[in-house]
DNA sequence: CAGGCTATCGACACCGTGTCGAGAAAGTCG
DNA sequence: CGACTTTCTCGACACGGTGTCGATAGCCTG
């Protein structure tokens, strides 16, 4: 169970398909409804296999999720390294780099719900999301620093806090707009007052 | 279903003890682990009762929870009703007013992550969880606008849609550090860093 | 072809949920 | 006081989803 072999029991083998049908399958149902609505039962006939099979390639219902995150997150830091880093456009580069969450978790929006949700239930989900989260929290927190020293930024106390919590923001407003929540901003909104509130707590200013 | 008494049956009784110390039993189980892992026993047997009589105060688990959440809020806005209008020290007013939510919830730890995650679920909670954080939100905004009437605040293109981010961040930072997770602010530095994000955002500088 | 692996299945036991109808306790009115 | 109604409690039931097990089928490899 501590292993690092997450469900899956053999070594090489070819059924591969079926286990990218399976995670296939649970993203196409959360499409419809919440996760704890969803029975083993059919994502395994959306993978077009039995229940039992099902069992053979995932523990359960939430070890496909972490597979479902791990593909999200690859494609967030596939995107980020495409940016690069800040040069004598910083908002643009903090726009871009928010921009690049806000697409990732768009194109796949139930399952950022369904991540946000059941990360507080899931022990390893939550471990997983963790040390991704801190990664892109370090990256952040470096980058103001690194934009202090410039003499671009303002002077702030506690980078990384702030860093902290600029990244929960994101977090919180992307899965709220996701959901449709009631007091919760249009997608199309989302990423300029993102970059506005980040530019502003870090420059002071809006437009550096 | 959709009529406005939720659970309860009867019309005077003298059994509303019970149906507090129901309430009172899950806010004292969460302490220890989250919703999904108790059972509507163990509830019922917190409270001094069987289980067949813990469906007649309430529908199910999940509709206790909105009493936790009434409970909350009412403290909420008693302790904002308590702070009034921002004067000359408007960092000093935001800063009381996100501490009110820092020791509500605070104080309601368990009970906060739970909302935060149950809400996903149970369409009841995320209704009346919207309509009181709206309220908030509506609060921030109309504030924020005042404050940039008085010619203090920075420019804002959109005072509503800043409102709702900030509002979301203090969210998502209270349960993170609540829930301890791993990149989270510790609970002492929480009031410092959101009010600073706060105030940089709204008026360009820490201490306007 | 024998043996070991991958993969699939049906059947089973388990647990939590929600519902129902039968009553106990307490309060009300003739 | 006794009959009734209301408030509240309980045990028993059916249902549905979960996870596990042992049997077995296909397949590659030596």
């Amino acid at each position: 169970m501590s292993t690092t072999t997450r469900g899956r029991r053999g070594a090489r083998p070819s059924g591969d398909d079926r286990q990218r049908a399976i995670v296939d399958a649970l993203e196409g149902l959360l499409q419809t409804r919440p996760l704890a609505d969803i029975a083993v039962d059919e994502i395994a006939a959306g993978a077009a296999i039995s229940r039992s099979a099902f069992y053979f390639y995932f523990v359960s219902k939430q070890a496909v999720l972490l597979e479902l995150l791990d593909r999200m997150v690859a494609e967030v830091d596939e995107g980020l390294a495409g940016i690069g880093l800040p040069g004598d456009d910083p908002a643009g580069w903090w726009r871009s780099s928010i921009g690049v969450f806000v697409d990732v978790f768009g194109a796949h929006r139930a399952v950022s719900v369904t991540l946000a949700e059941a990360r507080a239930t899931v022990p390893e989900l939550r471990d997983e999301w963790a040390r991704r989260s801190g990664r892109w929290v370090d990256l952040t927190a470096s980058t103001i620093v690194a934009e202090r020293r410039r003499g671009r930024a303002r002077e702030i106390v506690d980078p990384r806090a702030t860093s902290v919590a600029l990244n929960a923001m994101n977090e919180r407003v992307l899965v709220a707009s996701f959901a449709g929540e009631q007091p919760a901003l249009a997608p199309d909104e989302v990423l300029d007052v993102l970059a506005d509130v980040w530019c502003t707590t870090i420059y002071g200013t809006p437009r550096p």
